[in-house]
DNA sequence: AAGTTTTCTTTACGCGCGTAAATTATTTAT
DNA sequence: ATAAATAATTTACGCGCGTAAAGAAAACTT
């Protein structure tokens, strides 16, 4: 490899011997050349380590193969996993996928959209704040490129939007906590930064109501992303003042229960299903984390792969037929009960 | 503002009645030219809404404005943070980060180094993974553009290493527990991913030593990085087993501390310094979630902001002196303890 | 073998901007 | 006010590649 530096297509084209518009097509697509020429270029390619300028490349093209993703927290293990799916799912199509993180400010997910748009993506896989997202700089950006939402939904915006469906995930562990003991209370953020809160506040109050059960939420105070620590330092305070009206508490995430288990076991209060238990925990999420507080939590699992796969696919799907579909589609995925010790 | 839609610098020259030349020399560097003409162009900026096209300025430049961050596994809360930190320093300098993440993964972080190199970044900011890591594949880019490591080190590689001294945060917490109660066994992976957990085990080795306590090693199996699962499962089998010989255990990490501590909780260890208390468990680096675990978890807090600052500081003092450094630096940054109710 | 289709080569232009040189305009110094 | 220094304009070329058109070459037909 290397045997000379090669500067451009131009000198790629003359220690090839393949002209520089067949290695233009070649590039573009392998497939497009004959088998014979492919196999010239892939010999050359071995021994020349020669690769195309990007930025010489998406300046004449028309679209990029760019794929701009966006979450609003890459600290969120949630939106790791999920970011790291559509990013796979993305090369495997033979995009480049430029992942962005918010860093749980709106104001960051602005910047990010707006330093999309110079990138000239050829679509945006966006999981948005939600309602606090600026809707304009959303349809904006929907206005250049196709851009399919994950996670949250901004009603009515953009192509498409996939997510889960809280209602048939609260119905489901709602049930299980109802059937196997006391109904629980619904313990959630006042001002939560995500439509999935207020989607699971409804769906607990239809539950509760289905089952007979009188609704008890507890909406605390709390800025940002520290969830856990608002989990800790507020439901322990409902705790200790002892305000929850039944032993089982569901949370409106994974993240305010693991902080909740935390104040619950400094407060000496025994959590699960055994002898001397006297508090019963669940969330939702799935969290990577879930697995390990003490104890382990009950929790609904989103199917991470296959709503980051719906959505990339969806949008390869516009990219591929090269016209914006007429009416928008939504895709729910269903939750599935993950019982551990807490509940 | 997008009063019309303005296609190139050409046209923007054109409406703001500025020349192309002095234009281009005002995005390269606003201060570059005369504070009227400034003002002038700001103010057909706000009336027009024109971006120079990324692509044609990348294209042309000697070097770009790019930095790439590339960083070991962003669904680690770790590197996540510091990530972050990272590209904040970049952008306050005007430089345009690119974080890339190897999801844990050598060749995918060989992957992320070759597209990098594509990209033409003007400097490159690495957390390898350690030995493990291409090192011919890391020397190969560091012809190309100037590399500052941090985290985790590659012996003489690269312009500079940035990171914590873990023979002084490892000397810290062992003299805590020293004096505090038994001396510490030490619980690691047999084989690291990461150079920091051998230089922890020399710490903990000579530490011992200074103290005039026998060491005890406890190295258990475990590949990838499921780093709380292993210490759940193969440190709950040495709990099961009472294979520890003290009652104080310190762990080469937070992530193998959160899974031991999960694994005393199944088995109805108490852990901390409380009555009734049996074990104590401590860790290190200071892990978002330690705060949050059953009982809360004593650590080394690592200084995440000064290590991202300096790192990034190091690469743009290189990037303005348009030189590299004859000598190769190391900083090592103080851990300090953070005494939580684990140990 | 000739004709047809597919693929490749040649030639040429354009993308949007960086940048250099020579000239002109503006500001600062004296 | 005039000279000197600084900044902006004009002109022009180049970066590396996409892409279109026309013709040549190779591969398939029958």
């Amino acid at each position: 490899m290397a045997e000379r530096k090669i500067k451009n297509m131009e000198e790629f084209a003359a220690v090839s011997g393949i002209s520089r518009p067949t290695l233009s097509k070649y590039f573009n697509d392998p497939d497009s050349v004959r088998s014979s020429t492919r196999d010239k270029i892939e010999r050359a390619l071995a021994k020349y380590d020669y690769r195309p300028n990007v930025y010489a490349i998406n300046q004449n093209r028309r679209t990029t193969k760019n794929i701009g993703v966006v979450v609003p927290n890459l600290a969120d293990p949630f939106f790791s996993e999920i970011g790291r799916e559509v990013e796979q799912a993305c090369i495997a199509q033979g995009y480049s996928p430029i992942l962005m993180s918010s860093h749980g400010s709106v104001a960051q997910e602005v910047k990010n959209l707006e330093a999309l748009r110079a990138l000239k993506p050829a679509g945006v896989l966006l999981a948005p704040f939600g309602r606090a997202s600026d809707r304009a700089q959303i349809e904006r950006i929907n206005r250049d490129v196709p851009v399919v939402l994950f996670d949250a939904n901004v009603e009515g915006a953009c192509e498409a939007f996939v997510g889960t469906d809280n209602s048939q995930s609260i119905d489901l562990i709602v049930e299980y906590l109802c059937r196997s003991g006391q109904p629980p209370c619904f313990f959630e953020m006042q001002t939560p930064s995500n439509p999935n809160a207020n989607k699971r506040h409804q769906a607990y109050m239809e539950s509760m109501g289905r089952h007979g059960f009188p609704a008890h939420v507890y909406k605390v105070e709390g800025d940002g992303w520290g969830f856990e620590e608002i989990g800790q330092k507020q439901g322990g305070k409902l705790l200790y003042e002892g305000r929850f009206k039944t032993d089982t508490i569901l949370c409106s995430n994974d993240r305010l229960a693991i902080g909740l288990l935390s104040a619950a076991y400094e407060l000496g209060i025994g959590v699960g299903l055994g002898d001397g238990r006297k508090l019963r925990i669940a969330g939702h999420d799935d969290h990577p984390f879930s697995r390990f507080t003490c104890p382990s939590l009950t929790t609904i699992a989103q199917d991470y792969a296959a709503i980051a796969n719906r959505a990339a696919g969806t949008l390869f799907e516009i990219l591929d037929t090269q016209k914006r579909p007429t009416d928008r589609v939504e895709t729910l995925y269903s939750g599935t009960l993950v019982m551990r010790d807490s509940a």
